[in-house]
DNA sequence: GTCTGTGAAGAGTTTCACAGCT
DNA sequence: AGCTGTGAAACTCTTCACAGAC
């Protein structure tokens, strides 16, 4: 039973987009070579993604657009309405409310926590905040699936300890501190600071050392 | 010459932030074991990462805290600050200007830009929103390195193009579109409904089928 | 004894190449 | 002919295991 890579994953969430705008384009059948060409991987790498989950191709003609979208949207749960607990009422939370793709996708922030008195009771975009203290109560009751963390680095965890003992076993987590997963949670890390890092190695890189064409680098 | 991995970079930006918090603690010097079980990967995964950029530990001692910490931030970039562009003033575009860790790793947003000319001459957090059409001036003014793309799916392609036309090489994409890079020119793009849709495949597959568990899924 | 640095082995992912269907 | 589906090959990344330094 071999587990589907985050990679293959990923990559369906992308065919995904390609596949709604070409049916919005009327375009009823696309081949791999197509789909591949417009994400920059090989059509062998779209075909092989697809075939994890099943055969929706038929040979010499392609894939039907609408089928496949509908069969990814299927794997992916997007064929339904995901309701997600949002931590965090700062700036990020609330540009994370009025994030047109979420709702696009399905998954409908219903409630908004924050530990802060002075914001509970208050509106972030239509949304009252709650004092994360009702967060186990409100999972029920709104019948949760998903959690969003937007709260400092320093309170991330506590609120990941939290949104678990309250039953949810899927968050995001966009505090600058890798949360690790304890069995049977999902923690998914975004973290926007390590992906300027990123660029910023490569900005570095371009320019000075390189492993193979500069003397290795001598500590501090 | 063997290029670095992007998994790689993206570990020691972690190991910095540990690092960093180490140091704090007036701990001196830390084994792979140790910053290893921190991050959830393995000892020897520490080591290879490092071995990459040369050597930096002592064998029966470990690592320097302060040396490893300083040497990870010449090999990111994070010793000097980097001027940021960002293109975009709505909600996420305003969340991202006040975002801590950006400026705590040298990353400056040091100019907005929006195509509203409602926003034009506005202030987010500070900062005044420009034209962007005085993008190209503003980069050469300030000595912009790096650009944020954080305006609507729509029209994502055309400031990315813009943006190398001003002559940026480093481009962090929030648009819910995978922009692809031409090469010399490193886009990253963060799609948060992606990471999302990774969670919901999660939800979905643990409770129906799962290649091996169940039968293929048919077309619609 | 402790712990690093690294070649070799192992695991996982991507690409190739071609049989087989339309 | 055109294109999918898929084993096999190639490649990449991770882990093992041990020589070597302290």
């Amino acid at each position: 039973m071999s587990r589907i890579s985050d990679a293959t994953i990923t990559r369906l969430s992308q065919y995904y987009r390609s596949l709604a705008s070409l049916e919005e384009g009327g375009q009823e059948m696309v081949s791999s070579m197509a789909l591949a060409r417009k994400h920059g991987v090989t059509p062998a790498q779209v075909r092989k993604d697809l075939s994890c989950f099943g055969q929706f191709g038929t040979r010499g003609l392609g894939y039907s657009v609408c089928q496949l979208k509908e069969t990814i949207a299927r794997i992916l749960g997007l064929h339904r309405i995901w309701n997600v607990a949002l931590v965090g009422a700062g700036s990020l939370g609330s540009a994370l409310i009025s994030y047109k793709e979420f709702k696009r996708q399905g998954f409908h922030i219903v409630a908004v926590f924050d530990n802060d008195l002075d914001k509970v009771g208050k509106k972030r975009r239509g949304l009252t905040i709650l004092d994360i203290r009702r967060l186990p109560q409100m999972v029920k009751k709104l019948d949760i699936n998903l959690a969003i963390i937007a709260v400092p680095k320093d309170a991330a965890q506590s609120v990941a300890d939290l949104l678990i003992k309250a039953g949810l076993k899927m968050i995001l987590n966009f505090a600058p501190i890798s949360l690790k997963a304890s069995p049977g949670i999902t923690i998914r890390n975004v973290n926007m600071a390590i992906e300027l890092e990123a660029l910023s190695y490569r900005l570095v890189a371009d320019k000075s050392f390189r492993p193979g064409n500069n003397p290795q680098l001598t500590p501090v």
